[in-house]
RNA sequence: GGGCCCAUAGCUCAAUUGGUUAGAGCCGCCGGCUCAUAACCGGCUCGUUGCUGGUUCGAGUCCAGCUGGGCCUACCA
């Protein structure tokens, strides 16, 4: 395969520093960049920051900062993370650069030339904190630290006729089926752009920290429009023919674009970007890969939380190929996945030590060392056992491939330790230990080390787009050079037999000495890691280690535990153990307040007094039965521990219970006396 | 409310698109080996494939309904 690859990460808002999810969206785009590069691929990878909009610039203004100043300052942590990731980015963009500017605007001034630019004006309402015009609607469901952020707007604003793209947009997804991955995300897409898409406004009058719209300074850029465009900015493109080499090479037709996005900003690279394309009439990338989001020790990453993790004591704590070994191991690309440090260590002792780190060591270490003379012996006649590795080998090795050309880089690392495991058992099925005793068996010595120092220098190749310098560590154990991929030449292992006799190992230290459970301990209390995310043995213990887990287990047992007493129910039981009946916490409420949510025909929204600090809202569905006003004053019973939940864009802190038949409606539960709000109901 | 996706062993996931007895890794238990980083290898336990029906010679896979979960979206398909 030689057609030239490019491949984006998002580029990082530098309103926060960088974390362990900005890792993971370059480290995987660094995955595919590198494995690229090894096809002999001409490979393009670029990562930066995005640096404009209102955020940066009121949070500039209230540290007293010029933003370019603070975006000078803000920057560089995102590139020095990925570096020390070993994220091998060809070109790192920063949207306050005059290049990116000027290739802005000039897309800009396309788009105005096709008519798909017009001034209007847009009243409403605005959230700063997305950068967005949001609707009535949208204002409701917002959190408060974000309605905070909420203002209303009039003003001038230039739109793009994203309307007129719904049609052009729908045949360009049938035409390509794969533009969006994975296939769940692209059904989303697909409802979102068939449900009609309104003219998308993409100008601000509002703050100045943008690039000004061509002919109108009075307008800074949406930051979408600005920020998508580093895709081709930092190309040189789009440029007149012959002007940018780099465009031309590295984008379609003649290439293949894969930009690496998280879900959440699925939405403006699969609909607006190539619409925005379309409009240009430039060529939309191939592909839009957006992957899931991870927790931490199965905890959501929050500003509350505090839980955001730096990568920078990771790498310290672990190295960089090892925190990106678990990055593409651990999680489905695509799905969401959990970064928990109890199952770092489990994966390293298990798969990097003990598999891949034990399999070195025993073999150069060891056997090649004392029993050969740590050379490389010329092979002896192969037996099936030995062809039976090879053909394991071949094999482990296409489907890596297979898997990294579809971008699933946990499979290939699921193939690629199919063959460690392999090698293992070759190892000890020939026992080459019994096999140096004897001298009239040397020459099978031979083969059967080759076979295994064969098989490393494979895995050599196949762990070095995950594991750049434990790859080069390994074949320096080998005595081979450290890998340079370079372009038309493809390395991936594909013939058996290219580790050259006589060449001299050296054996080293251990390429992953295992973690002891001391060492555990002080790695993860350096991290800052409680004791109760420790715990990697599976004795159930562990199962809390990853508080998710234990979350998702706890209702899935539960589920199955129900099951299984419906089984026994089947028999003539179907009671409810008294212990359950517990786990339900019935509150005597107090209704304060009732309104009627608008929208809905049925739902009340209830403020009701459980004795709290502050009343519970509470939304129940029997607005056809009662007015909210002969509902405020009455004790009604309050389901408390359910699982809030929004409805109709409002959160529902808990259930009034309530009964209904035909003849009567619905009847909400009371008190026939004036029982204190908040007593439990048992 | 509408839509999309999902549900397989204690855990993480497979199952060649309807085809033999539903597999692998981790964990656990037992055994073996000893070159190796308390490593490695072998064996074993655990499944009504969420539930109920249907189509079929045959269903984890297709269809309908239900339950539970995730996501998208909003009075609109």
């Amino acid at each position: 395969m030689t057609e030239p690859f490019y491949v984006t990460t998002p580029i990082y808002y530098v309103n926060d520093k960088p974390h362990i999810g900005h890792a993971y969206s370059t480290v995987a785009a660094d995955v595919l960049a590198r494995y690229a590069r090894l096809r002999g691929r001409p490979t393009r990878f670029l990562t930066g920051t995005d640096e404009h909009g209102q955020k940066i610039e009121e949070k500039a203004t209230s540290l007293g900062e010029a933003p370019q100043a603070f975006v000078d300052r803000m920057s560089p942590p995102f590139e020095e993370a990925f570096r020390e990731l070993d994220c091998s980015f060809d070109d790192y963009i920063r949207t306050t650069e005059k290049r990116h500017e000027e290739k802005v605007q000039e897309l800009w001034r396309i788009l105005e030339e096709k008519g798909d630019i017009y001034l209007g004006e847009y009243e409403g309402w605005y959230s700063v904190a997305d950068e967005a015009f949001i609707t009535e609607h949208d204002l409701e469901q917002l959190d408060e630290a974000t309605r905070k952020q909420v203002k209303r707007v009039k003003e001038e604003s230039y739109f793009f006729r994203l309307s007129a793209y719904q049609e052009k947009l729908l045949a360009f997804y049938e035409a390509n089926p794969t533009f969006v991955q994975p296939e769940g995300r692209f059904n989303e897409v697909k409802s979102f752009v068939k449900a009609g898409l309104r003219d998308l406004s993409i100008s601000r009058t509002s703050f100045r920290w943008g690039v000004p719209v061509p002919g109108n300074d009075a307008h800074v850029m949406y930051v979408w429009l600005d920020a998508l465009t580093n895709y081709i900015s930092a190309l040189g493109g789009p440029a007149k023919e012959g002007e940018a080499p780099l465009f031309d090479r590295f984008w379609p037709p003649g290439a293949d674009v894969v930009h690496i996005v998280g879900k959440d900003i699925l939405r403006f690279h699969a609909i607006y970007w190539p619409a925005f394309l379309l409009s240009a009439g430039i060529e939309p990338p191939g592909q839009v890969w957006a992957h899931g989001w991870l927790t931490i020790n199965g905890e959501k990453m929050s500003k509350r939380l505090g839980n955001f993790i730096p990568p920078g004591p990771l790498v310290e704590a672990f190295g960089a190929d090892v925190v990106r070994y678990y990055l593409m191991r651990e999680v489905g690309f695509g799905q969401d996945g959990d970064f928990a440090h109890a199952n770092v260590l489990a994966r390293y002792n298990g798969e990097l030590a003990n598999g891949l780190g034990n399999l070195l060591n025993r073999m150069v270490a060891s056997i090649v060392k004392r029993s050969l003379g740590g050379v490389v012996p010329e092979p002896g006649p192969e037996e099936e056992i030995d062809r039976e590795l090879v053909a394991t080998a071949e094999r482990c090795a296409k489907q890596a491939a297979a898997h990294l050309d579809a971008v699933a880089p946990h499979r290939a690392l699921d193939a690629t330790w199919e063959l460690v495991s392999a090698a293992n058992r070759y190892v000890d099925r020939t026992e080459p230990w019994a096999l140096a005793k004897d001298e009239a068996k040397k020459e099978r010595l031979a083969r059967v080390a080759y076979s295994v120092l064969e098989a490393l220098r494979w895995l050599s190749v196949m762990i070095a787009p995950f594991m750049p310098k434990k790859a080069d560590a390994l074949r320096t154990q080998l005595g081979l050079e450290a890998l340079s991929p370079s372009e038309g030449e493809d390395r991936w292992p594909a013939s058996w037999g290219g580790l050259p006799a006589g060449t001299k190992t050296a054996p080293g230290t251990p390429l992953f000495p295992r973690i002891d459970k001391k060492d555990e301990k002080a790695i993860l209390e350096k991290l800052g890691v409680g004791a109760e995310g420790v715990v990697a043995e599976g004795d159930g213990a562990g199962d809390e280690g990853a508080k998710k887990d234990a979350a998702g287990k706890k209702a899935k047992s539960k589920k199955k535990g129900d099951a299984g007493k419906k089984g026994a129910s089947a028999d003539g039981d179907g009671y409810l153990a008294f212990d359950d009946f517990l786990k339900v916490d019935l509150r005597v409420g107090l209704v304060k307040e009732a309104e009627a949510i608008e929208k809905s025909d049925k739902l009340i929204r209830l403020q009701v007094d459980l004795g709290e600090e502050k009343p519970r809202q509470v939304l129940a569905g029997i607005r056809e039965h009662y007015a909210p006003e002969e509902l405020v004053g009455k004790r009604v019973v309050v389901v408390a521990n359910l699982k809030p939940r929004k409805i109709f864009g409002h959160e529902s802190q808990g259930m009034v219970l309530a009964a209904s038949d035909d003849a009567h409606g619905l009847s909400v539960l009371g008190m026939e006396k004036d029982i204190d709000p908040g007593t439990k109901v048992s």
